[in-house]
DNA sequence: TATTATACTGTATATATATTCAGTATATAA
DNA sequence: TTATATACTGAATATATATACAGTATAATA
């Protein structure tokens, strides 16, 4: 895709404002209207133009055949680029893996949703996090990674108990999981007698209402 | 909207049929090759047929001058599956209209994804309903609705303050808005003396970590 | 220096297209 | 029974439209 001179970028708005407003593409004698030319071969070279640099097509010998190329790669994404994502219930047993047997449903969302990439939606139980905004049945966007730091949330798993809590290494040897809510209390990992295996990190959190 | 017969049914997805293919609206010879006539002017009484019924738009003397006119909500959310939204800043002073200087940005989100169709995304400011887990900067999706229950939450104006927070209604004139911290007051109005617009409901959150 | 791309005006024309008029036939409603 | 709507064929035509050709001017490139 070559570059667009500013004046063609105004072309090319003229003609989708166009299509936007009647529905149907603008005449050349439409774009010279719009542009203010004085001849249609103005709006004519114009089209030639953006035709040979990829941003519209045109119809041979049809009127109004006109139409837009969408290759911007940016607009495709947010707007067509949606994935499934499984929705991971969080049991109080069992880790959040994604056996069928464990998933609840399919979401569909945009790929680029939040600004971290993610995983899976994990259903949350339980208020351990209420002081974080994170509230029963909400739905925490997880994204599978190691690369944790001191204040993240995390989802852990001690054994088969899986958890979402704030993530505090004090020493080397040492994990502190703290809960949002002080109804709770911290759990002390020492990593030498207990395994600790960090699931992943909270990216983003959706709630239905 | 008077009732579609078969055969304008059939005209009438053979022009959108076009369109998505093309890009622009088919001439009267075009449906006629896709639907097998061998006169323009079947095409032509079908065009008016579907004009007069309120399917179409036709502009006159223009060439391919048809234009789809929508009015089936559902099939528009069906069709599309994702949608546009707007975020709106919740700015201290001034209404989350959705002019375009109140609009951070759009995103792409399916439509049906929360269980209930919503407007717009309403960026929240304070932390007046932290306990229901609403925190600074999270998304709320707001649906423009008069349907208020009480206990819902709702996008609240008085004056020109916007505020999110919890409806009651316990007297006929009177409306106590009721923030989720305990570091804030109750609003009462009352609706003799105040006036109080109810911009919508709030059904959803989004949160970016 | 010659060439190419951009950015226009102005004229001309073949044809693509909307649109009207004249029919035919069937079915439904007043 | 007389309209009125649907569902077409077939022909005619004014005009809407794409598109080529002839120019002018400026700026960038080779």
């Amino acid at each position: 895709m070559k570059d667009i001179t500013p004046q063609q970028n105004k072309v090319l708005d003229c003609i989708k404002v166009y299509i936007k407003e009647t529905g149907f593409p603008p005449t050349r004698s439409d774009i010279c209207k719009e542009m203010g030319f004085k001849s249609p071969n103005s709006a004519e070279t114009h089209l030639r133009a953006l035709e040979k640099k990829g941003f519209i097509s045109i119809a041979s010998g049809a009127s109004r055949g006109i139409s837009i190329i969408n290759n911007d790669i940016k607009e495709e994404a947010s707007s067509y680029d949606s994935n499934e994502y499984p929705i991971v219930g969080l049991v109080a047993a069992g880790s959040p893996t994604l056996a069928s047997e464990n998933i609840e449903k399919q979401v569909s969302c945009p790929v680029n949703f939040f600004s971290t990439s993610f995983d899976y939606f994990l259903r949350v139980k339980g208020l351990s996090m209420k002081n974080a905004g994170i509230m029963e049945d909400d739905l925490i966007a997880v994204k599978k990674t190691h690369d944790i730091r001191n204040g993240d949330i995390v989802i852990a798993r001690i054994e088969d108990e899986v958890t979402v809590k704030y993530f505090r290494k004090p020493a080397e040897d040492m994990v502190v999981l703290e809960p949002a809510n002080e109804d709770f209390n911290d759990i002390e990992i020492n990593l030498r007698n207990e395994d600790l295996f960090i699931e992943g990190k909270y990216v983003g959190l959706i709630r239905e209402n």
